[in-house]
DNA sequence: ACCTGAACACCGTTCAAGT
DNA sequence: ACCTGAACACCGTTCAAGT
């Protein structure tokens, strides 16, 4: 009974996390859903709409709950009702030092997310190429920084510059992985260069 | 008359900077070159070998001059003979100011040799996980950053750090590039990065 | 030693035609 | 509205056979 968006969305989901990017393409997808390929241009305009929107569900479980706080925008999924405001967090708003451990949280949460997919990284950095200060976590992160006393503008290159290195990062390791070669080091090492930048 | 290794490496090398890697594949490279695809598997294993060559000729550059002294294994081209010290460099050994200018030159010059390829960042990331702390620039810095004052083990953690974020801002810039979207702010991004790292 | 010819097992995308 | 069938223009790699 008619395949939809969503279907096809969760098979694609599953080949990569699965088995990878080189074996996500349109044709095994197809074959995986019992379809004819052509059918797949019904329901995504072509390959790299299908990649953007696995990117999204990759890093949509980093903007919810977590901080706290919902400033404007900090949300995509779910606009939050009007008058809410921050419940069982720190006072009425955040301390400096609280704020960036919260930056510290949500970028480690970010690399666990990226890293948990094959090839998570190679599909979510095209993600962020096409929109580095929409694409979560960078928003996040300003906020976060901001809130940890930074002025928005350093606040928003500190994070472009965290979000690069994590990608850089975890495309290295997930290289690496894929090879078969030894990762043992890169965690401390990444975690290091996150001390480093908000040093 | 027989086609040999370097043909094939250049003319994939004029490939790359001109076409991109999505144009750089065996059948078109063979086409280039008056061949039969099968040809090219005499003078190269496969085309991961041909890329991490290609990579190889992107960073070259690196180890050639420009910090002047030559620690032991910092020039892979030609092992400098014997008695080579430093010639019109700052006094005998140079300062840790000095030193750490080094590093940001060094992360710079890198950053420059992939942006001038098309799609480099893709191509050099590979060959970083392969070997992160002997492709340059890691080594290098590693030495810049031990001049300027820091331990071996420290020093090693910043230039990966350097090296990753760097290769993670020039991913994105070209992605953005391929599909000829404003990069404008990007250098600057990358400035500030370097600065809070080195900081 | 070096290359051709031919095959094997694939790609992404389009689109008339069917239901 | 949704899908098939078939095509178009490709991939990387292998390997017997030729020179």
């Amino acid at each position: 009974m008619a395949l939809d968006r969503d279907q096809v969305v969760d098979a694609a989901w599953h080949i990569l996390q699965t088995y990878g990017l080189g074996d996500l393409s349109m044709r095994r997808l197809a074959r995986e859903l019992g379809v004819q390929p052509g059918a797949l241009y019904w329901h995504v305009a072509n390959k790299q709409e299908l990649l953007a929107v696995l990117a999204q569900r990759m890093v949509a479980p980093l903007s919810m709950s977590s901080t706290g706080a919902s400033p404007a925008g900090a949300c995509l999924t779910s606009p939050s009702p009007a008058g809410a405001s921050s419940v069982d967090a720190p006072p009425a708003h955040a301390s400096p030092a609280g704020a960036a451990d919260d930056a510290v949280l949500l970028i480690t949460r970010f690399r666990s997310a990226v890293l948990a997919v094959r090839d998570g990284a190679d599909v979510v950095s095209v993600a962020h190429a096409l929109d580095p200060s929409g694409m979560q976590p960078t928003p996040l992160l300003t906020a976060a920084l901001t809130r940890a006393g930074m002025d928005p503008a350093p606040a928003e290159t500190a994070a472009l510059t965290l979000v690069r290195f994590t990608l850089g990062s975890v495309t290295a390791q997930q290289t690496r992985e894929s090879m078969d070669l030894p990762t043992a080091t890169m965690a401390a090492e990444f975690e290091a260069g996150v001390r480093a930048i908000l040093a």
